[in-house]
Order: C-alpha cells, then sequence, then structure tokens
DNA sequence: GATGAATGAGACTTCATTCAT
DNA sequence: TATGAATGAAGTCTCATTCAT
C-alpha cells in the first residue's frame, strides 16, 4: 500500500534495462526456466513496472527477438549490398554469418532457443515471417547470376540453404562447446566449400 | 473394499503406452509445457504408477531421445553401409534423412525440439555423445575416399556439415510448413547438390 | 518538452465522465470484479486524475450509490405525497418502483449488487440510514390510515416489506431475465395484490 | 521438493473439512475477499490438495451453493408437502422460511450474498435452474386450489412472489441487524399477512 | 489539474514428486 | 505394481494506490 517510486526512468530507458537483464536470464537457463524474479532482480525494475511495460513475460522474449533479428538482417544485408561478384557475395555471407555469431555469442544462443522453445502460435507466425523475408531478399541478389549461370541452378529456397545450412549448423555446435574447428579456421573453410557447392565453375 | 488395480500390465507394454503418451504431448506443446498430468490423461497410468516405471518426467524424455536416436542411426548407418561408391553414399545419405523425416515427422519435431530444449547436463552430455558418435562412423566410412581425393579436403566435421547442414535446414522449415519446395523434390535435388559439393570432380 | 495535459475538463464534467464510466465498469462484472484499468480507459481520465478527484475506488461507488438512491427515492416520495387515498398510494408506490426499475434498468442492478457487494463497514452503514430514511418516510405517510383502521394492523416495518417485498423478488428476476411475466403487466398485477394484501376492506 | 503426506484423509472427508472452512471464510469476508491462503489455514488442508479435489476457489463455491439450496429446498418441500389446506400451506411455507434462516443463518448470508456476488455466467445459470425448479414445485402443490378459486388469482410466478417476497426482504434486513421486529414475532406476523395477501375469502 | 511510471504485497494456480494404502 | 491424496515452493500476473514531473 505505502509505497515509494525510487526509480523513475523515461520509460525507453527502463524497458531497455529490463530487456538486458531478461536477455540475460534467458541465456543462463532458457526461457522457460527464468523467472519474472530473476529478471526483476537484475534489471532493478519493480515486478509491476515490468508488467506496466510489457504486460507479459512473453511480451520480452518477442520483444528481444525482433530486435536480435533485425540486428543479424541488418548486418548481413549491408554485408551482401556491398559485393559485386557472386563468389565475393557467398564469401562475405558464410564468413560475416560466422563473425556475427562469434561477436554476438549471446544473441545467437538466445535467437536459436527461442525459434525453437515452447512459444505460442502468434510468436511462431512472426518468427516464419522474418525468415522468409530474409530468405527473399538474399535470393533477389542472387536471381540475376543464376539467371546468367553463374550459380547453380537451384530454387530459391534451396540456394539458400545451400549456402547457410553448413555454418548454421556448424554455429549450432560451436555455440554448443561441440566444435573440434575453431570458429576462424571455419569461416574461411566454409565460405570456400560453400563458393564450391554453388558455383558453377568447378 | 480396496480399491483393486484395475489396469496391471506387463511392465513393459504399460511403460511402451506412457512413451507413447509422453511423445504425443511432448510435441503438443514442448517438453517444457508438457506436464504429468496430461501424460497420465493421454497414457491411462497413474500417476504414481509412472513415477514407478520412470522416476522422473526428464526421464521420460531420455528414454524416447535414445529411442528415436537409435532408430534414425540404424537407419542411417545401414544404408550407408549398402553403399560401394562416395557418390551413392553421398546421395543415400541426404535421400535418407530427409525420407525419414518424412516418414517419422513425430520423430524429428521430437529430437530436433529436444535438442534446443532446456534439459539438465547430464542429458545434453548424453545428446552430444550421441551426435559425436554418428558423425564418426560416418566420418569413418567416407576417411578412404578422402584420402584418395574423390571428395573435397575438409576437416571431418565440416565434411558431415556441408553434408547433412542444408538438409537439416530443409527437413526445420519442412516440419514448421514452411518450405515451398516439395519434401520429394528436395529429396533430389538436395542430393545433387550435396554431390556437387562434396566432390571433387566438378 | 513535457508532455502538456490534453484534456483538461472542468472539475464536475471530468467527475462525471468517471462515475458514468464506472457505473458501466460496475455492472459489467461487479464492484469487485472492476478494476482501475478498465474505469481509467472506459472514461477516457488517467490514473492519476481519477484519484485527483476520488482518492479511491469505493469513493467512486460511494457517489454512486447516493446518486442513484437519491433519484430513487425523490421519485417515489413525490409520487406518494401527490395521493390522497390509501389505495391509489399503495397502487401508486408499487407502480413506480416497477416503473422506475424498468427506466432505470442499470441503477437497479447497481444498487441492487452494490447492496450485497462486499464494501467496508462503514458504507454499509451508510446504506442503512438511507434505506430506513425511506422506511420511515412511507410509514409516516401511512400512519393516519393504519390508526382509522383503514390498512392492516401491522408494525411499520412489516407494512413496508409486505408493500415492497413482492415487487423487489420481482424486480430482481427481470433484471436477471427470469421473470416469465412482463414488468407491465405485472405493475397492475402486483399494485392489485399489494392493495388486497394490505387493505382491510376484503 | 521433498514433502511428507501428513494427514492424509479418505476424499469425501477432506473435501468435507475443506466446504467448511471455506463457508466460514466466504461469510467473515465474502467471497471475493476470502483467500485460498485462509481458507487452507482454516481447513488444515495443503493448498494442492485443496486444488486437487476442488480445482478452483470458485469451485468450491459452487460445491457450497448446491449444498445449501439442497438443505433448503429439501427442507421447505417436506413441509410443504405435510400440508392438506392451502392455508397451513401457505403459514408454513412463511414460518418454515423465516425458521430456517433463523436457524440457518450462515447459510442464509452465504446464499445471499453469493447469489449478487461476481460468479461467472456459469454458476449464475445454474443458480436459476435451482430457482426455477423451485418455484415451480411451490406452483404446482397451489395449482388444484387456485383453480377451486381459494387462492387469489395470479401468475403462478406473482403467487410465489407474494407469498416469500416480504419474507425475503426481512430475512435480509435481520442478517444485517436492520430489523427492529423480531425474527420469532415476524414469522407469525408475515403468516398471517401472507394468508391474508393470498387467501379469497377475505 | 493531469499524467503515467512505479510500487510490492498478495492473488490464484500449477507442478513434479512422494508415499500410505 | 497400482493408486491418487498430499505436498508446498514457486510461478505469472493483478491491483489499488502514490507521486515526481
Amino acid at each position: 500500500m505505502k509505497t515509494r517510486p525510487l526509480n523513475r526512468l523515461p520509460a525507453e530507458q527502463r524497458k531497455r534495462e529490463v530487456r538486458d537483464a531478461a536477455l540475460r536470464c534467458f541465456l543462463a537457463n532458457g526461457y522457460a526456466a527464468a523467472t519474472l524474479q530473476q529478471i526483476r532482480l537484475a534489471s532493478g525494475a519493480s515486478h509491476g513496472s515490468i508488467y506496466h511495460h510489457f504486460g507479459s513475460k512473453q511480451a520480452i522474449a518477442r520483444e528481444l527477438y525482433e530486435e536480435g533479428r533485425r540486428q543479424y538482417t541488418q548486418h548481413m544485408l549491408a554485408a551482401l549490398r556491398r559485393q559485386q561478384s557472386p563468389e565475393a557475395a557467398v564469401r562475405v555471407l558464410v564468413t560475416e554469418h560466422l563473425r556475427w555469431t562469434r561477436l554476438h555469442r549471446d544473441w545467437t544462443l538466445f535467437l536459436t532457443r527461442i525459434a525453437t522453445a515452447e512459444v505460442n502460435a502468434e510468436m511462431r507466425g512472426r518468427m516464419m515471417e522474418l525468415d522468409a523475408e530474409f530468405a527473399d531478399a538474399v535470393h533477389e541478389w542472387f536471381a540475376p547470376f543464376i539467371r546468367k549461370r553463374l550459380i547453380v541452378r537451384l530454387p530459391a529456397e534451396l540456394l539458400v540453404l545451400q549456402l547457410f545450412g553448413p555454418c548454421i549448423a556448424f554455429a549450432r555446435r560451436w555455440i554448443g562447446g561441440m566444435a573440434s574447428t575453431g570458429i576462424r579456421s571455419a569461416e574461411r573453410l566454409l565460405a570456400d566449400a560453400a563458393w564450391h557447392a554453388l558455383s558453377t565453375e568447378n
């Protein structure tokens, strides 16, 4: 009943702090195992304040997911659009994927886990939407080179899978501490392999 | 006066029923969201009976995981060992992976999810062990051909990733209802692509 | 930079809007279930503004109760005082009670519910006070006729109950959508019955 | 995690104790204000045990409501069916209603409050159903006497209201400590008044 | 006067697990 | 073996109310 608001903050700053704290908690033991209590203690915000700003635990995860995906996508597409040749593009996408994974280990872990975690249908739908958007953007860039037969003839979807499939699988192993190859060597080797797999020149 | 146990079953049959029910529950909303209550209702076994046979919720998942992995591994290695040439082997591995995915949709979904689910360290360790065993077996089969330079020179780990990465990623999309390519066309196309990616002949 | 109050209204108008919104909320699910959040959204006033004007959720209900009772009482006593004969008075009280119920369905529902709702002692005391005042006023009007034996010999309290009991019970059923008799037919029939019950002439 | 069941009871006995404790809690401050914590302490059952048997707080109230109504109804209908004449029947119904109210003050208070409390639609429907059943049973008993013109010509519904309306209103006042007339005097006076109101002989 | 961020106690409910029968 | 009553910690979320701006 008697309470004094101690830390009055601008809304966006408060949300920022809660999101950051929540990310740490989700990473520690996973989404389901993270508790509001932990997020509260880690963020310094009160229980009620968190709900005032987010409305639910899931909403925090949703905002984090959108943020992580946006950063990844922007990074990748920016790198892609700086390239001229398809070979450079293929190499850069693989290299940058692994580099982003390495530099943003937390985000990668969170995005990987939440994607298969038990989230509700609405959130799952949003994830698929973002997946499709990214795949489309990549495919669009390669389309002219596919028409010129510089890149193997594959449906757009499979081309993207051939491009990212191995490094996604590698990243998963690396995050889990299971990779015997170093991630830096993998950058080069998987870039070579991807170009070998996609080029018609070999 | 005393209630008589009505559903006395042979132990293995009762466990079978509980495992089957649990698989359905885990698939419905994920491991964490599934409750003993649901498994109890779905299996017809009582609370106490389930604990008598399994000891914990996690133990049920562990048994299911072992079972699913064993079936997958046996299927894949049997297919691999019937092959003579590296090309046939590469094609068969991709094809059979996708075929197994298609024919055992439930198992695939369960294995995929539990792999990133929030399980304890012991279970995670067991998963990695089984991963490594399978990778080693595949690599061992290809080793002679790698030495003969018929297969691209890649560390064993990356070779396996190059082989399965795309079809794992495809399977994930297909399970989620997101694949625009049919899984049967994908079998052929991804087999071609895998061979193109791994062969030194191209 | 600073947010400007956008909806600055004369105090009484703002209170009016909040009361109206609160009445709707209380009617929807009852006093206890109505939340300040709902009242805030329904009224357009901010959290703080509501507290500035009322001080508490209960105070809003109290003001509404006083308002509803005042309207009912004034209506009934005005109608009573226009009568000359006890028969006309009995008939008019029953008729007008049901007519007011019909024309002010919302108020009736609110007054009925709040009367048995879980409110604090202070408010309960105030309710009883108003009940007694009304009963006294009615009884005072009939006193001369009771002394002249035109109206059955009953303690004042029971006389009023005999007068209003059936139509209160009917109103309760009608509000709940349970009445099989139409409220307009009930006006006449219950007026007849009340006169039959109270008159010594029969 | 570690727990020892201390008070293992037959299911019905445990439910009995919880219901009794809940009735006391609901009476103390009303349904909404009563907490599971209070019921737990008052009943001696654990939190989980209560949910094992009832599933929700509302379900406890529902069972109590059914029980109270059943007791009231059985008492009243048994008394009614022992009568021969309509006069005796009218008097007995009024008298027994007030006597039951007096002897089962707790039940009356609970039934009165819960009826206007904030309960969900399903429970409200059940209440109306029981109301209608009782009214029908009473009306059926009087039907022959109405046809013989020994009882005033009123639609069944209004007849019942004329019969019980005043004593329901009185009971409400008496429970609230507002009645100036004693309940025992009221039994006789309201029985007389009811007969005067319903009989055609006067 | 108005706003809405902040509070924190406490609400109901769920759950894996235990164990007497 | 089977049953299901019992446990109680812990979960998410709600709420009336306060007060700095």
